[in-house]
DNA sequence: ATGTGC
């Protein structure tokens, strides 16, 4: 099985593979050549695995960040009607529920920032909880926790983190409906209970970043992204609980697998019936978990107006938008009523579509794109060629985390980023070894075939000045 | 992604 399996779709920019054997529905995959002929066989056949499954419409999608994932690919998209026995994967979501991006404009000329740049970079990494098992707000009380997993970003301004301007500017404003706290296990409440308000490892991070390049003005002008000025965008996720959803919920579809008369090419691929109990209480959960991500962001964005505040003067730190990459929706598409699974996909709405907020009516929504560690990241606008209105997420890894921790030294990383005047801030040498930016694949690319695809429509690029990573 | 393995 290799990428000769492609052939040319009738767009521009994709690659089909046609549905054979046990497959329902074709593969699709956006790429430049050059991403076409990197793609690791193993991910095809993790994408023509996802076609197999039952109820899933119109094509199995691959976003040209596209990598090996559990089940499925990270960089996948696959949707599903329940009313033809369409299936819900906790493996299609992932295991870092809701995880995503969020960009604050600050107004501030980046000529401003070198004279307090280390300090900025020092009262960053003291202010926001990073790494493995880092603790955030004080341990929340099993009440404040389920209002927590039904409020989303709402809970957290309640609590006095941010403003109620910001819920607009978050995907499903700030709170996902129907979330279910009690379908949470207990263990995961527990693991979480300490750790809101933390950023996690991995590839999380905080960046301090400038925007040097406008390429579709007026869009950029809706946004209010400035040439020179800096951004802060940062990336987390649902942390332990998210992890502890996923793992409970992936062990129960395998465990009831038969039980739903499903046949299951890989077991990662675990799924439950839509129409199924178990589908129901992981659609509660999964939901519980993404609010808990949108209230993690919010609470790390008040923590670095707080920053900005002691280092600048200034608060006003407005939030351009807030995405999800992680995560199943109900949405409706040509093909109905289908439950969309983007594991390390972005939403990206037209303009004009429903479900955006009046700012971005015009344009489309943002749809931020955040590179590697020490490389370009891009904020696109949502166009209406995607596919299940997706777009790609990052870089995606182009060498496993063990790969990369054989080949690179974080202290090495961390010297020749320096060497490019970008200050990095780690908790651990490997974790920063494996966060290489060698260890992805070209932004640059992944952007082009995104947009030669037609899945979103390229307005700023954003270089890194200071990066905190988990 | 993850109190980075059951």
């Amino acid at each position: 099985m290799t990428t000769a399996d492609f052939s040319p779709g009738s767009k521009p920019g994709t690659w089909i593979i046609p549905a054979s054997g046990h497959m329902l529905v074709p593969v699709e995959f956006y790429a430049t050549r050059p991403l076409l002929e990197t793609l690791d066989s193993r991910v095809i056949t993790q994408i023509k695995n996802v076609a197999t499954l039952p109820g899933i419409v119109e094509a199995a999608v691959i976003m040209p960040d596209g990598h090996q994932g559990y089940g499925f690919p990270i960089g996948g998209v696959a949707a599903f009607d329940q009313d033809r026995g369409g299936v819900i994967s906790a493996g299609g979501v992932g295991f870092d529920i809701a995880c995503g991006v969020r960009t604050l404009l600050t107004g501030i000329p980046v000529r401003d920032l070198p004279a307090r740049a280390e300090r900025l970079a020092d009262r960053l990494a003291a202010a926001i909880p990073a790494g493995v098992g880092s603790r955030g707000l004080p341990a929340l009380p099993d009440a404040a926790m389920r209002r927590m997993l039904s409020g989303g970003a709402h809970w957290a301004v309640e609590q006095g983190f941010g403003n109620s301007h910001d819920l607009e500017r978050i995907e499903d404003g700030g709170c996902l409906e129907d979330a279910d706290p009690a379908m949470v296990s207990p263990r995961a409440t527990e693991r979480q209970r300490t750790e809101m308000g933390t950023l996690g490892s991995g590839n999380h991070y905080l960046e301090v970043q400038h925007i040097a390049e406008i390429i579709d003005a007026k869009t950029a002008a809706v946004f209010g992204l400035h040439k020179d000025e800096i951004v802060v965008s940062l990336h987390c996720g649902s942390r332990g609980l998210g992890h502890q959803v996923a793992t409970d919920y992936a062990r129960t579809m395998l465990e009831q697998a038969g039980k739903h008369g499903l046949c299951l090419p890989d077991r990662e691929l675990a799924c439950a019936p839509i129409k199924s109990s178990l589908g129901h209480r992981y659609l509660g959960a999964m939901r519980a978990a993404g609010n808990c991500a949108l209230a993690n962001r919010q609470i790390i964005a008040a923590l670095v107006r707080r920053v900005f505040n002691e280092t600048f003067g200034s608060a006003d730190l407005p939030l351009l938008y807030d995405v999800s990459h992680n995560l199943c929706r109900v949405e409706r598409h040509a093909a109905g009523r289908l439950h969309v699974h983007r594991k390390g996909a972005t939403r990206s709405l037209p303009p004009g579509h429903p479900r955006l907020c009046s700012d971005f009516q015009a344009v489309g929504q943002p749809v931020l794109v955040g590179g590697s560690m020490g490389t370009s990241s891009y904020i696109l606008a949502g166009h209406s060629n995607a596919a299940f209105a997706s777009a790609c997420h990052g870089a995606g890894r182009r060498l496993s985390r063990t790969q990369a921790a054989r080949r690179w030294q974080g202290a090495k990383v961390v010297n020749e980023l320096r060497r490019q005047a970008i200050i990095v801030r780690g908790q651990s040498g490997r974790g920063l070894a494996e966060e290489a930016p060698g260890a992805y694949k070209d932004i640059d690319q992944v952007i082009a075939a995104t947009v030669a695809a037609g899945l979103a429509r390229t307005v700023a690029r954003l270089e890194p000045l200071i990066c905190i990573k988990g």
